[in-house]
DNA sequence: ACAAAAGTGTTTGGAGTACACCCATGA
DNA sequence: TCATGGGTGTACTCCAAACACTTTTGT
């Protein structure tokens, strides 16, 4: 197990991890700091690493987003590869990967992920790897991201998109774990960009027989409580 | 440009490329030859290469095709990468990349492409780089292949199974210029795995702007000649 | 009492599915 | 004239969409 820690300089893994608030949607991104000239820049990137030596490109998902947040058991899936041999030209960035790694950087494959999270559990956001935080995809283009990661991002948008419309316990993984009908609603308009009439909604929803109805109403709510669901994976 | 010629040997690109004979789905492999020991083995493998020094994704995916058919403007898209360390173990599969590259070659990440073909267009199947043929899908699992590409044919049908099923225009990138109705139904049924009935299925294809009727009937079959249609782009 | 959000049914149009017979052509 | 596939219509079911009022609760 000797090559266990050493990176492979030429494949990367980058995470777009997604996040609900109740109201809009969120992405984790991890701040950036490059001192330059005796000047120093501030912005953004997606976690992300170089893989192993000797991991496969799930795992490498895995323990990037465990070593960030200190969670486990996030759900993760690949979308697509970029490889732009440009992607890696911005000075900046090449500087930053040459400190950061202290590794001689030519060109990086990168694989992107998509990850959905529970915004409820609780982040380390000050993890011993990097400072991060959500950002609302709304203010995406007044961000300064690295690389290409604004393009990995909003590919990653479209693909969730597309894989919530015809797996729609997906978004699951992004409400707490008890939750209200309007919650749902909200995250599913949120997602798809539409806004439900709540009886054809609660219609719709009625018909997904892994969301089960609990007997608990929500609690110190200003107004009529709203009953709590909770997600049966088992009958996904 | 004095690097446009050199290999990245860390990443390559491997097409699935599908066509269909009227009947069944096919794929487009290449005879690979290996002698070990004094002994010959011949199997086959996906049209692939690694990538170069740079070049874009996309581009090496183009350049493979264009390579091996002779074709350009082929039907692209990427669905996947595979970098399970071990998918480059097979003392077979290192001993014949290193004679075929004269490379010393360690690990292998492979981005995964779909490539469509109308099979009626002029194949070159003895090109310089490879000699090549049709097999038929259902043909797979007594076919030897090398590396994990029996895994990366298999995903790559359920990716193109799942991506017609929402842009069914795709069909005609593997249909020939004209075409009838019961090629276009035969197709259809061929991916999707169904048994469509005839009148329903001329009723969707109805409401496709996009499958304009010419006036102009198949010749030479031996019973009622078909109407043929075309495929009209713009109307997608 | 009022503000805020929860909860609940009916109607209509479009899409998918099931199903059977006559037609045109070449051998 | 026969064999082969081509071409066509109707009835039913299910799903999606439009649409408005009453209920509960906290302040």
């Amino acid at each position: 197990m000797s090559s266990e820690n050493i990176y492979y300089p030429h494949v990367s893994v980058d995470c777009v991890v997604f996040g609900f608030d109740g109201e809009n949607l969120k992405v984790l991104l991890i701040e950036r700091s490059i001192s330059e000239n005796n000047a120093s820049y501030n912005d953004k990137k997606l976690p992300g690493s170089l893989i192993l030596e000797n991991e496969d490109l799930d795992d490498a998902a895995s323990r990037i987003l465990t070593e960030l947040t200190g969670l486990k058991n996030i759900y993760l899936s690949q979308y697509r590869s970029f490889g732009n041999p440009d992607r890696v030209k911005n000075p900046r960035d090449i500087l930053w990967l040459e400190k950061t790694l202290q590794l001689k950087i030519g060109r990086i494959v990168t694989v992107a992920y998509v990850a959905l999270i529970k915004i409820d559990r609780k982040i380390q956001f000050n993890s011993p790897i990097a400072k991060s935080n959500w950002s609302d995809i709304k203010e995406l283009k007044k961000i300064n991201l690295a690389f290409d990661h604004k393009d990995v991002i909003l590919e990653g948008l479209q693909y969730i998109r597309h894989r919530v419309s015809f797996e729609p316990h997906l978004f699951f993984e992004l409400l707490p774990r008890k939750f209200t009908m309007s919650q749902l609603r909200i995250l599913h308009d949120v997602i798809n960009q539409t806004k439900s009439d709540v009886r054809n909604f609660q219609k719709k929803v009625a018909q997904w027989p892994w969301v089960v109805a609990l007997d608990e109403l929500e609690k110190d709510v200003p107004h009529r409580a709203a009953r709590l669901y909770k997600f049966d994976r088992k009958k996904t």
